[in-house]
DNA sequence: ACGACAGACTT
DNA sequence: AAGTACATGAAG
């Protein structure tokens, strides 16, 4: 890494700044302990220190995970970096492969990138210093850290929720990378969070700035009667549905400590299971894992100079890519409250509901409830409700759904591909330029600023500016 | 594309 | 005494 680089870094770690958390870490060759920029422990002296852009390149230089600060639970890179590198999207299917439970079959994956598997063994060293195999692992080690310290859950079930099939290897592959047996791991620290009655409690961090007024609001105006609501107008809580996993979680935004308190409770006779997929679900409905300093640094030299830029403000993601599709679709051509009317029609409808606590959960439908649905009780086009079922009926037949497909079906145009690629899959650098309110606040831009420029150039110059976060920018723009 | 080898994983 | 929970060696 250049200097100028290690200087940033020196200047984050002395003042503990929470925004370059999870962005590097510190080895300290010293002790031969790692930590993150915001760690509590006295600083260590420069020449003793080397940087990491990764938690995985530091414990391949042989350091362990620091007790205090525990690098396990700092926020994640996202695995959309924008640039598309064949390691970037490597790293941006193994991402999406945890956050759906699925196995990881490197062949398969490799060949989805279209390099064999011993080409993307040599990318993952040459770029991060060990095996893919390895960077899958340790990203499992580390979760399972963060489950040990902060839940009471018995350690088999900790390997299993972490994607280890096999306890035994769990805790060979636990010992010789991190140093310690599970149990010692957990019993040297003292558990802050204690279990919930029929759940558990997780913290999930951020960087800062997080602009909880603005998703909040953004989250309240589009929620779904039982399957989303607030507890005094602040505490989020949207319900989940794995195949052995039902129930709700709840999050509530603690500023004081960059994050959110987040209990999940889980529904009778379903398991405590798909516990990665909850807090990558978690993370991407509430978008914990932006940078949101680089991204508005971007932004702020793409934008007019009237224009004003909402500090913190994130992209709110919806439960699944089938969920944002459909809001997409009953969003179409209609205001938001009639959105969320129909939208609530349908879940209600289609959805089955569950109760919990004496609370009554509503789940959004499965794909193939919807496939045949008749839908006659909403109020709208016929050629809209049949779009509906030709989605449910894509996503029931395909295991793997690429949303760009969803175009050549009838009444699916750019807008809704794209509105559920952004809210659906978190991708970062989608323009939403046909939505009429973002064209609106636009054409208001163009207008007031004294460019000479047409108003396509204008437009165009502006997504170029800003990408790789166009999400951003258009949120920016409804917020504006 | 190959064999040798390391390491992942199971029982 | 049986059952549960965790860690670990040997071998393939």
């Amino acid at each position: 890494m250049e200097s100028n680089q290690n200087e940033i870094y020196l200047r984050a770690r002395l003042a503990r700044d929470p925004r370059f958390d999870g962005l590097f870490f510190t080895g300290v060759k010293s002790t031969g302990i790692y930590c993150r920029s915001i760690c509590p422990a006295p600083p260590a002296h420069e020449e003793n220190v080397e940087y990491f852009k990764t938690a995985i390149a530091a414990a391949n230089a042989g350091l362990r995970p620091c007790l205090r600060c525990r690098p396990d639970s700092a926020p994640q890179s996202p695995a959309w970096l924008g640039t598309q590198t064949t390691l970037n999207r490597a790293i941006a299917l193994i991402e999406e492969a945890f956050s759906t439970g699925e196995s990881i079959d490197l062949e398969a994956l490799s060949d989805r990138l279209g390099i064999t598997a011993r080409y993307l063994r040599q990318l993952f060293k040459k770029y991060l210093g060990t095996s893919p195999k390895q960077y899958i692992i340790y990203k499992k080690l580390l979760f399972a850290k963060k489950l040990l310290h902060e839940t009471n859950l018995g350690i088999t079930h900790i390997a299993l929720n972490a994607g280890f099939e096999s306890v035994r290897n769990f805790n060979h592959q636990f010992q010789t990378q991190l140093g310690l047996t599970p149990t010692q791991t957990r019993t040297r620290t003292q558990n802050e969070a204690a279990s919930t009655e029929n759940g558990l409690t997780l913290f999930l961090n951020y960087r800062p700035p997080y602009n909880w007024d603005k998703m909040r609001g953004f989250l309240q105006t589009r929620a779904v009667e039982e399957m989303e609501w607030f507890d005094d107008d602040v505490i989020y809580n949207k319900t989940f549905c794995f195949e052995e996993s039902r129930g709700y979680f709840s999050a509530q935004h603690m500023p004081e400590k960059n994050g959110f308190k987040v209990s999940f409770y889980f529904a009778e006779g379903s398991q405590v299971k798909n516990l990665y997929q909850l807090n990558s679900l978690v993370r991407r409905i509430l978008d914990l894992d932006a940078n949101i300093e680089q991204i508005e640094d971007t932004l702020k030299n793409a934008i007019p100079e009237e224009m004003e830029l909402k500090s913190g403000l994130r992209v709110s993601g919806a439960g699944s890519d089938f969920e944002a599709i459909n809001r997409a679709i009953l969003g179409q051509q209609v205001s938001i409250t009639q959105a969320v009317k129909l939208l609530s029609k349908l879940v209600h409808e289609y959805g089955e509901a569950e109760f919990v606590n004496g609370v009554k959960l509503r789940f959004f439908p499965h794909p193939h409830s919807l496939q045949e649905a008749s839908i006659d009780i909403l109020k709208m086009p016929g050629a809209r409700k049949q779009a509906i079922r030709n989605v449910a009926e894509y996503f029931t037949n395909n295991k793997r759904v690429n949303l760009d497909d969803c175009l050549s079906l009838k009444g699916i145009g750019p807008w809704t591909v794209d509105y559920a690629k952004m809210r659906g899959l978190g991708n970062p650098n989608i323009f939403l330029a046909t939505d009429l309110v973002v064209k609106n606040k636009l054409k208001a831009l163009h207008e007031q600023s004294d460019t000479k420029q047409s108003f396509d150039d204008f437009f165009e110059i502006m997504k170029q500016d800003a990408q790789p976060w166009c999400s951003y920018l258009t949120f920016q723009l409804w917020h504006l």
